[in-house]
DNA sequence: ACGCGTCAAGTACTC
DNA sequence: GAGTACTTGACGCGT
C-alpha cells in the first residue's frame, strides 16, 4: 500500500507548485507579455513539482497528485490559441520522465469549479476545456492513462436522476484519453457512495472511494461490507485508489484536519483488508501534506 | 518586509 | 437578483 498526499510539500522552503498571476494583472501585459508571464510562472510550477517528487522519492513516497495550476489561466479565453504544452514541453518532460523512471503513481484532480453535468452549456462547455487541459499536461509529460484524473459529479439541480444522465451524456463527449483517465469519487454534500458507484458501474470506470466523504454524507441502508468490493471492482487489474482524511472538529466535521487520526486509519485499513485481497493506495488529504503523511507513516510502524 | 483584501472558474442556500 | 459560504494558498496593493 502506498500512500500519497496533494499538491503541495510544507518541508520544502519556496517549491510552491501554485504560483499563479492574477487576470487583472495579466491584461495589464502586452500579447506577447502575457504568454512569457505565463509561460515562466508555469515553468517554476514545473521546476517546483520536480523538487517535490525529487522530495518524495527521498523519502519513499510513490504516490502525488498534480497541482491543477501549474499552467495557471491555460484555458481562460484570453488566452486562446496559446500552445503552452509546446512551450513547456522539455519541462513537462522532465516531470513525466522523472516520474516513470521512479515507477511513481500520480494523479490530478479538476476541482469543484469543473462541473461536467451543469445544466448550463458554457459551464459544461469551460469543464470539458478544463479536463482537456489536465489531460494535455499529463499526455505531455508522456504519462499513460494509469495515471489519473479524478473528478466529483457535480451539482444536483433538483432533480439529481436528470443531472447523473446528464453526467452520463456528456461523459460520452470526452476525447478517448480522458475518459481512459477519468475516476469518479463520492463527495461530502451531493452525491453518496452507492449513486457513484452506480455511475462508475455503467460507464465502465473507476471509483476513488474517500473514506471521510462517506462518513460526511451517506444513506443509513449503505453496507461498506457490500460496497467496497463493487468498488474495487471498477478497478479490473489496476490498483484501486481512495482518499482519506480526519474531520477537523466536530462542528466543522466536513473540513479536513491538519492531520490523519492514526486509530481511525487504521480501523478502515483492516475494514478494506477484510473485504478484498487486492493492494490498493491512499491518497491523504490534510493540511500537514507530506509530514502528516510522514507522521502516520511512522506512527502505523510503532504499532505494528 | 509585512499585513490583509482579493482572486477565473460553480452550486446551494438565504434573503 | 444579490450576497455568502464552501475552501485555500498565493497575489499584489498599500504602508
Amino acid at each position: 500500500m502506498e500512500l500519497g498526499y496533494a499538491c503541495v510539500n510544507m518541508s520544502l522552503k519556496d517549491a510552491s507548485p501554485n504560483h499563479r498571476i492574477t487576470l487583472n494583472s495579466l491584461k495589464k501585459l502586452s500579447s506577447e507579455g502575457q504568454r512569457i508571464r505565463l509561460k515562466t510562472i508555469a515553468k517554476k510550477n514545473l521546476a517546483n513539482t520536480l523538487r517535490i517528487l525529487k522530495f518524495n522519492k527521498a523519502h519513499n513516497i510513490n504516490f502525488y497528485r498534480f497541482s491543477s495550476n501549474i499552467v495557471p489561466l491555460a484555458t481562460h479565453p484570453i488566452m486562446e490559441g496559446w500552445d503552452y504544452i509546446l512551450d513547456l514541453k522539455k519541462d513537462l518532460l522532465e516531470v513525466g520522465n522523472y516520474v516513470k523512471k521512479n515507477g511513481m503513481r500520480t494523479s490530478t484532480h479538476p476541482g469543484q469549479y469543473t462541473v461536467l453535468n451543469s445544466n448550463r452549456e458554457d459551464i459544461v462547455s469551460r469543464a470539458i476545456d478544463d479536463l482537456e487541459y489536465h489531460s494535455k499536461l499529463l499526455i505531455g509529460m508522456g504519462l499513460d492513462r494509469t495515471h489519473k484524473m479524478v473528478l466529483h459529479i457535480g451539482g444536483a439541480y433538483g432533480n439529481k436522476e436528470k443531472a447523473i444522465e446528464k453526467f452520463k451524456s456528456n461523459f460520452a463527449r470526452l476525447s478517448e484519453d480522458i475518459k481512459g483517465r477519468l475516476i469518479i469519487e463520492n463527495d461530502d454534500t451531493t452525491y453518496n457512495t452507492t449513486e457513484v458507484l452506480e455511475i462508475a458501474e455503467d460507464l465502465g470506470i473507476p471509483m476513488v472511494f474517500d473514506i471521510h466523504h462517506f462518513n460526511c454524507n451517506h444513506q443509513e441502508d449503505e453496507d461498506l461490507k457490500e460496497l467496497i468490493p463493487r468498488i474495487f471492482a471498477t478497478w479490473g487489474d489496476e490498483k484501486p485508489k481512495l482518499h482519506f482524511s480526519s474531520p477537523k472538529s466536530e462542528k466543522k466535521y466536513a473540513s479536513h484536519a491538519d492531520n490523519i487520526e492514526k486509530d481511525d486509519f487504521l480501523e478502515y485499513i483492516d475494514l478494506l483488508k477484510s473485504l478484498t485481497d487486492k493492494d490498493f493506495d491512499i491518497m491523504l488529504e490534510c493540511k500537514n501534506k507530506d509530514k502528516a503523511l510522514l507522521k502516520l507513516r511512522e506512527e502505523i510502524k510503532v504499532e505494528s
